[in-house]
DNA sequence: ATGTCAGGTCATACCTGA
């Protein structure tokens, strides 16, 4: 089956490539991110119509994520991270999809830093560390996808020296990202081509996509229950090309029948 | 410093977030 993840930035502007992507690249599950409309608009109907099921939590402007199932519908677990129920943003949502426990994020960008949205994005890490080791207690394969906004390591970003200031390169970041794999995680971009730059961001600015100068942010980590069932994985590069595209482009892994 | 999207509003010009 495959996995994808692929922050859309505004489900009303994307409707259009995400069907086609969809229509093209037939994933059994998606992770979309930065759906940036209310819930109660979510196009739910389009989605259903493209073949899929839908579980989703947004929010009016910003944010906002779902997890959609290719003839299928998410068993939801749950609608948000745990650890501090004061936090509204909606940014997590968890559900079983084909017999795998998807857990699809959107993490704080972060910026500026230092800063109260950066102590914000450390506290949500904090958090998701945590989930992230009562998920593997249970060792249940589980994939955590979505749009970490970290690079990380110097293979991630086209011009690293420009980053170290940025709360997606800052050692904090980093430093999250790394104690995740420690636990256990597989990160299945890196697992499948352990070499070079792989990105899956381009910043709208400057021709940052006609020029490659991109950003390795958005990932899927396996527990170790799935990781031995990875064959392959990749970025849809071409659709960060497309007509009022994303600035991501869909990020994807391929595993095996459990 | 530069500059581009998307969504929203005390809207047709600015604001925030990224």
């Amino acid at each position: 089956m495959k996995i994808a993840t692929y922050n859309v930035n505004g489900i009303t502007s994307r409707l259009p490539s995400l069907m086609r992507w969809l229509n093209e690249s037939k994933p059994e599950a998606v992770c979309l991110q930065e759906l940036k409309i209310p819930h109660d608009k979510f196009p739910e109907a389009a989605i259903r119509e493209a073949g899929y099921g839908v579980i989703w939590h947004g929010q009016k402007s910003f944010n906002g994520v779902a997890i959609l199932a290719r003839g299928a519908d998410p068993v939801e677990v749950r609608r948000a991270l745990p650890g501090d129920s004061d936090d509204l943003h909606s940014r997590y949502i968890e559900g079983n999809v084909g017999g795998v426990l998807v857990g699809c994020l959107y993490l704080p960008n972060g910026n500026p830093a230092p800063g109260p949205k950066f102590d914000y994005k450390l506290r949500w890490l904090e958090r998701l560390e945590k989930h992230a080791e009562s998920l593997l207690a249970t060792n249940a394969p589980v994939v955590l996808a979505g749009d970490y906004n970290i690079i990380p390591t110097e293979e991630d970003v086209f011009a690293p020296e420009r980053w170290v200031d940025d709360a997606l390169f800052r050692p904090e970041s980093r430093d999250a990202y790394a104690r995740l794999l420690k636990q256990g995680w597989t990160d299945g971009l890196r697992r499948m081509h352990p070499e070079g730059h792989i990105y899956t961001f381009w910043d709208y600015f400057r021709d940052h996509y006609g020029r490659d100068r991109g950003l390795r942010i958005d990932h899927l980590l396996l527990s170790p229950a799935l990781a031995p069932r990875l064959t392959g994985a990749g970025v849809d590069r071409e659709v960060r090309g497309w007509e009022k595209a994303s600035d991501h482009a869909p990020t994807w892994v391929e595993l095996a029948d459990g």
